[in-house]
RNA sequence: GGGCCCGUAGCUCAGCGGCAGAGCAGUGGACUUUUAAUCCAUCGGCCGGAGGUUCGAAUCCUCCCGGGCCUACCA
């Protein structure tokens, strides 16, 4: 086992000797087929034969990545991987033209190749390659994981993604998967006529959530900006500016912990439809995650760790209260006054912040006590009105708004108001909330001078929605950590300079 | 932030006070239907880092770095 510097200056060694014969690293080849296409080919003209270049035996030319290779003296088997799957090739000195066998010597595991000739099926059945010719298109440097055990080092998969998806099918499943996912939710709005627009991600002010913002700086305009924490206030614009149905899905950034389902950056789905109100706004919920779920998953029961996930029987529906009276035993009404209710949260095991209000004191048994219990499919409705500033008030309970959150698998799927269009009453709420961070609560929503002014030209009745999109590939993937379904997750900088094949010895 | 666990060769892992190990990969050789190819030979290490205990530390202790799980926070 030689060092990894020493594996390296291997491969260096043959990369040299490979461009000393003039191949190497070219830009164009001569690809027919995929490899899935190749076997596809094979098998709809089968011809039977197991002897090369006789008769009517289907030609390709395949390029792909060699994931594994079986030399036999004179001949040769290696296993070839391109983006659509795989496909055996089969190298045999007396087959190819004079000293291309010999490149063999040249070839490491992990390697580009092209290779053209003629597709048989072998003794043991597997549809091949019987190359004519064939060429290294790229040396590879590094050394891939083993071949058998794989690679399952987490931070080694989640620092070193490429490697991981080489290594590991399920990998790649969850790539597709989450790709999949996004682009049916795209298409999904899109299909519904909403306009699909791109809003800014460097803001003055972050708004639209209560979170702590990334804070950065434009040189050229001299001017302090931050990441934005969401995408609601330029969305409602475009509804005052009169589109009626508009989305986005866009990264949104904010500046807190790290954990399996928290990532600092993440994508957001925002969509608002005016003449709607937050009813329609969750039948179009059920709609969108079933129809996802269709598409990507074929099913409307999804597994989950030792769960199935129904996504098919009526969800359930309760109200915030309701739901605090069933789980945690409080009805908050109950306790007006903040010191009470801190008392009762104590008494059931919630920590409570001494300097938390009323509202932080609620919402903290909320969270602790009742999201873990909603599993299956569950929209809680009417929040109360000091939660949801952005949120109009019911019109016959003004202390609860019109807001539900989803819920699956214990935690936020979505959250949706009947949109809060009353610019007055907008002011009033959010100067309410200015108060608070004056109190030094950062997590508050802050008020927006530029979407004031602009809900004073008028924004028509809306309902609108928000969607962590990771946490929709978690469901579809049936992956517990956001990790598994982020490509390149946030991490720790680890310190140490990256290894370079400049400095091997 | 707190608790538990992990870090040994390129990869997957064993070793847990007494000479640093295995498989795969690599290197050399044999082999014209293999598919975890096989067979022979062989190279290979900052045991995450720094201190400490000890005659002796990969092994025990402390701190630090990185990761995982749980938990808390993120309305």
């Amino acid at each position: 086992m030689p060092t990894e510097g020493e594996l390296i200056a291997n491969r260096l060694a043959k990369r040299e000797r490979l461009l000393a014969r003039g191949g190497g690293y070219p830009a164009r080849t001569r690809r027919t087929h995929s490899c899935r296409a190749a076997v596809t080919l094979f098998e709809s003209t089968e011809s039977g034969s197991a002897e090369p270049g006789s008769g009517s035996a289907p030609h390709a030319a395949l390029g792909g990545r060699v994931t594994g290779q079986r030399v036999l003296g004179r001949a040769a088997f290696l296993d070839l991987r391109d983006g659509s799957g795989s496909i055996q090739l089969y190298l045999r000195r007396d087959l190819l033209p004079e000293g291309e066998y010999e490149l063999l010597e040249l070839l490491d595991v992990g390697d580009f190749v092209e290779a053209e000739g003629t597709l048989i099926r072998t003794r043991s059945g597997e549809v091949t390659l019987a190359a004519e010719s064939w060429r290294i298109l790229v040396k590879a440097l590094r050394p891939l994981p083993e071949k058998w055990a794989g690679l399952s080092d987490p931070e080694t998969r989640y620092r070193e993604r490429h490697l991981d998806l080489v290594a590991n099918e399920r990998s790649r499943e969850v790539a597709r998967i989450s790709a999949a996912t996004v682009s049916t939710v795209r298409r999904f709005f899109e299909d519904r006529g909403f306009l699909e627009v791109a809003t800014p991600v460097l803001v003055d002010q972050a708004g639209g959530a209560a979170a702590r913002p990334f804070r950065t700086y434009h040189n050229a305009l001299d001017r302090e900006l931050v990441l934005r924490i969401s995408i609601e206030l330029h969305l409602k614009r475009l509804l005052i500016g009169g589109f009626d149905r508009v989305f986005e899905i866009g990264r949104v950034f904010r500046n807190e912990g790290l954990s399996h389902r928290h990532n600092p950056e993440f994508l957001l789905l925002e969509s608002y439809e005016a003449y709607a109100d937050y009813e329609d706004v969750a039948r179009m919920v059920e709609q969108l995650v079933r129809h996802v779920a269709m598409e990507v998953r074929g099913t409307l029961e999804i597994p989950h760790g030792d769960l199935v996930v129904d996504l098919a029987s009526p969800w359930a529906r309760t109200t915030y209260r309701e739901a605090l009276l069933e789980h945690a035993g409080i009805d908050y009404r109950d306790y007006p006054d903040r010191d009470a209710l801190a008392g009762a949260a104590a008494e059931r095991g919630v920590p409570v912040d001494p300097a938390a209000s009323w509202a932080s004191v609620v919402d903290a048994i909320m969270q602790r006590l009742v999201e873990p219990e909603l599993v299956q499919p569950t929209f809680v409705f009417d929040y109360p009105t000091e939660l949801s500033p952005l949120a109009k008030a019911r019109e016959d309970d003004p202390a609860v708004v019109e807001r539900f959150e989803l819920f699956i698998l214990g935690y936020e799927f979505a959250n949706a108001y009947s949109e809060l269009n009353d610019p007055v009453e907008q002011r009033r709420r959010l100067e309410a909330q200015a108060l608070k961070r004056a109190a030094g609560d950062e997590e508050v929503e802050v008020a927006d001078e530029a979407f004031l002014e602009a809900l004073e030209s008028g924004m028509p009745p809306a309902g609108g929605l928000g969607m962590g999109l990771e946490r929709l590939m978690m469901l579809m993937t049936g992956e517990h950590s956001i990790r598994e379904v982020l490509l390149f997750p946030a991490l720790r900088d680890r310190g140490d300079s990256p290894k370079s094949p400049g400095n091997a010895p």
